[in-house]
DNA sequence: TCTTGACCTCAAGTGGGCTTGAAGTTGCAT
DNA sequence: ATGCAACTTCAAGCCCACTTGAGGTCAAGA
């Protein structure tokens, strides 16, 4: 049982965003001491498990989808497959984007968009990305969601 | 030479999107064909590498900085090694999310986050990120950025 | 008992990244 | 010459993820 100063220090969110996050849904308090919320030392785990997840680019919402509010909503699989594919596209993009920098840094190319080695990168990463296929016909100026 | 519809289809990106990326410096527009704005091929690849480096959670600003807003004013070496090794550092943390999620599809504990093998996983991904370490003294609510 | 300080709630504000809408301009086809 | 679709600008709006601020409450110590 740790009250919410305590488990901001140790987890490094603020308690301004603790309360949010209770407020949403994504971790709750388990009763009070005084004023003072008490979470569980299970809380901690969730919290680092929420900062992961949003680093890897998924929303609020997407990560309480995908672990529930509570911990058992017993994950569904399926759910969380689609999650650990998504998060290998997203590694192979990343890895990409690495190599192109790096590759950069020590090519001679005076303009690097131009160079062939770094399109070839680029373009590789994004392929996979491609799945997101064709979408509206003309182009009014609407559109996708990306 | 393309137009910003043409521009809009091969890319993917709407055209909102891309006014919206020339305002703030991000691509340029080499001229106009009446009121519509011409853009070189070159700016395919910068939007690629935009698309990219926002999957890997870096904002419109970093990525500016990251990559000029010309082709040219040549790339700091330096700024671009860490945002390679800013990469790599991210990379570790999906790959251990993607684990920790796989793992809890097979695995039969009824609460995952109480799980050994799960809480490990996570620890480690963190563990790479606590370079951040300690700060502020007292935790009046203020605090940290993330 | 009184103060103090860390918490509380709730509403409003912020910044990023766009989108939307109104009003105007243009080139091309009729 | 006229119409119209596809652009243009500019300001305002929207969603997300929080933060900030005002005003209130509590419990531990002087």
């Amino acid at each position: 049982m740790l009250d919410i100063s305590e488990l901001s220090r140790e987890s490094g969110f603020s308690p301004s965003k603790l309360r949010y996050y209770e407020e949403v849904g994504l971790i709750r308090s388990v009763g009070r001491r005084g004023l003072k919320r008490l979470y569980e030392d299970e809380v901690k785990t969730r919290i680092s498990l929420i900062s992961l997840a949003q680093t890897a680019g998924f929303s609020l919402g997407e990560i309480k989808e995908t672990i529930g509010s509570e911990g058992r909503p017993d994950l569904d699989g399926t759910v969380l497959a689609a999650k650990a594919d998504a998060i290998d596209a997203k590694i192979k993009e990343l890895t990409a984007l690495r190599d192109g920098l790096r590759h950069v840094m020590n090519c001679t190319a005076e303009n690097h968009l131009d160079c062939p080695r770094f399109q070839r990168i680029i373009r590789v990463a994004l392929t996979k990305k491609q799945v997101d296929g064709k979408r509206s016909k003309k182009n009014p100026d609407k559109g996708r969601r990306n």
